[in-house]
DNA sequence: GTGGTCTAGACCACT
DNA sequence: GTGGTCTAGACCACC
């Protein structure tokens, strides 16, 4: 379980962790019921504050990805859905905008950005869905 | 040239205005050269603070957008790319980015995001491209 | 908007504010876009870090009760349910448990509990449901 | 007398120890003098810390539902009541509020939360009381 | 002024 | 050792 951060970056520390372990369990690199870093050691390794992993970690429990056990860490929650269909939608939304408006004032083209989104998501999705 | 703004959304004032204005020139619903509202005007339209259109249309000249003529306002500028593609599409990344992350933690196929993206850029591309 | 902690409680503080806002606005006590004070007031207030407050107050946003606007504070939202039929029954499940454990430990008949729970519930629901 | 643990569980390991415990004590799975594993061979067969063993135990013996006979193990105890009213019904209003508190949270209705309440309830109770 | 992020360090409960 | 909570204080973006 790698993860790595670029502190110059425009996301977050905790943002990035994240996305990161988020991808390492949709692309079945880490199995359910597997540990992840401890919070400390995580944080010892990235050379950041424990309360920053913690944050990251605590945002992972709370959209099912991980589970924590009181004094013995966390480990990768088996994948379940919490949100309703709607509230998925409305955050998936929440971001799409986001790409129009970026896509609108870089003026890129519909289909180049539907492309190179499609290539993103394929290069990390192994696993079948 | 309308303008409107939800206090209650998650976006920035600012942003919002932003990216409204960027749809609309996008959009073909103002022309090369017409004017839009006054900072002071559009900040007492929609009840906000002067600074806060300022920043906004500040960013738009920056972005190319539009152009300032000093003491008459600001106009819609000719299109022009003022970024490298390498920059655009190192931007247009970071955005997919984070697309990618939020489908992964909601647990959408690609093809629904990528379906769900198609719609909401052709909602609001009806000029010819 | 009147909140009181009890520091002594054996409740955590971030969880004694978060029950206290949830309530009032279930119980129509603040209505939806309503403010609720600032984190660094309300830490002032209670006389507790305004971290403290903001972790409950990041709670409160991330169930979908209040709706934070960059630089101008929290407002109650627009009642909505975010979680499935599934999650929403695995977590009143998991409190529901802690009565039945805590029942037995004190050798309280099951209509006792059941009545004490009717009582405990009708006095804060003035709202039509 | 069979108990086991789930370490993916929100609970507490020792929590779910003594709980189990308890319910079986309520529910005349194992009657008044019955032993109990000992400490040493319960945390054996469910590969956890003696200590975690040893620490439920205590909290049984605490609440009088275990009695220990030095150096020949833990038995359970005649069920006497060893708090006063009063305080059994404010330990019984701690659980009883979280769970009006998470109904608000998660839009219950009463009789939901209640109905659901009695189910577990009875699940356990085949004794008569 | 507001919230959002991060750091540094403390104390507690649990394994 | 682990996570959970809380404090004190900093810097930033936004209004």
């Amino acid at each position: 379980m790698q993860i790595q951060i670029s502190p110059g970056g425009s996301q977050t520390i905790y943002r990035q962790i994240v996305d990161q372990i988020r991808r390492a369990v949709a692309a079945d690199k880490v199995a359910i019921g597997d540990s992840v870093p401890s919070v400390r050691q995580l944080a010892k390794d990235l050379v950041v504050n424990p309360n920053t992993v913690a944050k990251a970690y605590a945002e992972l429990v709370r959209d099912g990805v991980l589970e924590s056990q009181l004094g013995r860490g966390y480990f990768v929650a088996r994948r379940k859905n919490i949100y309703t269909k709607a509230e998925r939608l409305r955050r998936l939304d929440d971001v799409l905008d986001s790409v129009v408006s970026e896509a609108l004032a870089l003026d890129f083209a519909s289909e180049e950005v539907v492309q190179r989104l499609v290539e993103r998501m394929e290069a990390l999705s192994p696993r079948e869905r």
